[in-house]
DNA sequence: GTCTATACAATGATAGAC
DNA sequence: GTCTATCATTGTATAGAC
């Protein structure tokens, strides 16, 4: 890769991390890269499409993680437990925000920072390009749940990754409520895979029985 | 209220929902409120503090649902169940997003392209503002789980409200991965309470044991 | 108190020279 | 590939009318 390119990638990331996505100039970076502020454009295109990249820098090996844990488990175990397969999905985000070499924190930050944000094309973004991932331990967990209908269990993984993806924002902002102290992300990635698989073993058993649809939701608009 | 001042929150959550909060410039919002662009500065001082007053107006009620609610179990219940207020916690969010009286999924998609924009900023508003909510429904939840630690408690609580932002997000959005077609809000609702209450019960039997300490993290940074 | 007109510095983007 | 010069648009601030 252009070693300008690179700069301004690395660049990016760092500010982007340190003073939040919509505030960090392209002059800024360009500036503390050493490069012209055209540069961003020649190399990227617009602001967008940078952020992408800085994006696809850390989740492209996020993904790859996953997918060569969940390979591992596959080849060695023909009926894996579900635990061992929840900890392939999450140990590889809690690690990113560990991994001093993966860019420590820096990157759990900006993503935490970036979510939401760019009218969430950004989610548009992330689903195009990781989603077959998430289908891929679908179907590894499904065998593992035969009971379990596929759109609950696309609902459950929802809820696991939208916990996680929070846990990993508090993770990279580090003031959560003072909840995070005495904990680290080893912990609290234990207690997440115990806590989703205990959710998904023993959810379906009140399935949308009687008890919850006679007080659903009271306020909710006449229908 | 005065006129200029609530039409320009309306409109603003109107477009903010519609294009993004970062894409909407003042100009745009304060043409279609029809009220001039120095209004904003007058009433509301800048952007940031005009995108507070939109999450206020909306989470003011949201979160005053959930404490009668809670208020309302606690007073007719000595022992209440882990589902009850779990379901408290979490109807209200859902219903919002149905609730056209009260912006319907506008104002959820506002939120869902906001939470972790704004350099973090929102995270700390709603913790500081609604923060002594979640604290309520923790000291609830404890009680009707005597064994669990504080802090697992309020890593759980965490896991559930990550679970519900990932979800209120994907419905403001309504493009999942077709994974939300054929369900309700409601439906999902009390999925989710199923979810959380099985984790909270169950989880703590694994504890942080020797299955999950052995292989935790593989790639971690040296230590 | 409420609102308007106007000015200002900073931003993302682009055209064209080298 | 890189750079200079320039553009329209943005959030913000102020002076002054009603």
């Amino acid at each position: 890769m252009n070693s300008t390119k690179k700069r301004i990638l690395e660049t990016a990331e760092r500010l982007f991390a340190e003073y939040g996505i919509a505030s960090t100039s392209l002059r800024q970076i360009t500036a503390e890269a050493k490069a012209n502020l055209a540069a961003v454009n020649y190399h990227f295109g617009n602001k967008q499409n940078l952020i992408y990249e800085v994006f696809r820098q850390r989740l492209d090996s996020l993904n790859e993680d996953r997918m060569s844990r969940l390979e591992t488990i596959l080849a060695s175990q023909r009926t894996p437990t579900l635990e061992a397969l929840l900890q392939a999905l999450v140990y590889p985000a809690l690690d990113l925000s560990l991994d001093a070499r993966k860019g420590g924190g820096r990157f759990v930050k900006v993503m935490a920072r970036a979510y939401a944000e760019n009218d969430s094309q950004l989610h548009d973004f992330l689903s195009q390009h990781y989603g077959h991932v998430i289908k891929q331990f679908a179907l590894a967990i499904q065998k593992t749940l035969p009971g379990l209908r596929q759109n609950e269990l696309r609902w459950h993984l929802d809820f696991v990754i939208g916990a996680l993806t929070y846990i990993m924002a508090d993770f990279g902002n580090r003031h959560s409520t003072t909840a995070s102290l005495g904990w680290d992300a080893r912990a609290i990635a234990n207690r997440l895979v115990a806590f989703a698989a205990a959710g998904m073993h023993n959810a379906g058993e009140s399935e949308t029985g009687a008890a919850c649809q006679r007080g659903p939701i009271q306020t909710a608009v006449a229908r």
